[in-house]
DNA sequence: GTCAAGTTTGACATCATTGTCAAAGATAGC
DNA sequence: GCTATCTTTGACAATGATGTCAAACTTGAC
């Protein structure tokens, strides 16, 4: 068929952001992004003006979802739990689907052959989202007196443990080793100071 | 000239390594090589297997270095002392070279491409021995009463934070911002407990 | 009904990459 | 010097990727 459009372009985005969870932006070729939205080549094409460009797109829409979840983790007023949410959080993330989805964002970034100016601002502008809505809870929890620190030097920590636990899921495929790294993270930075 | 081997292997593995380090396995083609190595396509056909078989000898020269540079940092036998030398050393690995290196190890686990079985293999190892250096350490402290915690579970919240590191690194290209964040995480981990 | 506009489809050109191979050439050992 | 052996070199086939395009086809608007 022809003359009107035969897909739904958020459906086509969906499938498109799976594929590139799943082999990253340099692996996922058009006729992998054609077979998994059942889109011919031509069309997304047509419809798109390449590959990078659904790139983005997609990004988007996994973006959206991440800061979304992030946010919700982040709700709770106790630091150390909020941080633990947080870590949680990602780990489901990356730990889901099957195989294991990994993290997308932490893939781009080491991703050589995703490097254009457009990707590189994209996953720049999550991560500092990321960091600032921990800073924005950490230094909430400061203004209580429930936290002592640097908001936003600690929120780069959690940041980077984050993109840290992003690797060694690729690396061991162990989500319970994920967590207990976590869990052990938590107990060391948020140490009780002896009574 | 023909008869007799015009290279010197370790030498070529050398160049390949920077090569590798340059752009990734995937990403750094046998013509890559070639033109880094100054020798012919066919020559190195004929003296390696495959790309594969010259990355994990390459590999296994960089994982000497790295864990011989981590070797050193873990002299410190103040735990403080020796994670941020082991950070401090992780960083300049990486920011080395113009452009900067990044992480040879990291950027192979998230590379797609490099899936084989003996490429996760080699670099599970490297991660393996890295993280067992510093629960070494960790152990020692602890047992001068130096280090109170799970060394074990210690030391994979180091290795998680320097591949971390390695992310914002690609991410960010700011060493300087990289030697911060290091510095907020030695604070938080090693909290002095309260007089 | 006709037409303009947009979509689909398959074909095509181009390019990069991998891995193989045969021919040529040089060397070392005898 | 001869020869066996290994290396070099350039060519080649196969594969897979990207991006373009014209032709066929629908549909909605008038």
């Amino acid at each position: 068929m022809a003359g009107v459009k035969q897909f739904d372009e958020r459906a086509v985005l969906e499938k498109a952001m799976e594929a590139f969870r799943r082999k990253g932006f340099a692996e996922t070729s058009m006729v992998d992004l054609a077979r998994a939205t059942k889109v011919q080549r031509g069309s997304l094409y047509n419809a798109f003006a390449d590959k990078e460009a659904i790139f983005l797109k997609a990004y988007d829409l996994y973006a959206e979802r991440f800061l979304g979840a992030m946010r919700e983790a982040l709700a709770d007023p106790d630091p150390r739990g909020a941080v633990r949410a947080v870590l949680d959080a990602g780990i489901a993330n990356m730990c889901g689907g099957r195989p294991a989805h990994g993290c997308l964002t932490t893939r781009t970034v080491m991703d050589a052959a995703a490097q254009s100016a457009a990707v590189r601002a994209r996953v720049r502008r999550l991560l500092d989202q990321f960091e600032t809505m921990i800073a924005d809870m950490l230094a909430a929890a400061a203004a209580r007196g429930a936290f002592a620190g640097d908001a936003r030097a600690s929120a780069r920590v959690v940041v980077a443990l984050t993109r840290g636990l992003a690797v060694l899921e690729r690396a061991y495929g162990d989500e319970e080793r994920l967590r207990e790294t976590a869990e052990a993270a938590i107990a060391m930075m948020f140490a009780k100071p002896a009574p």
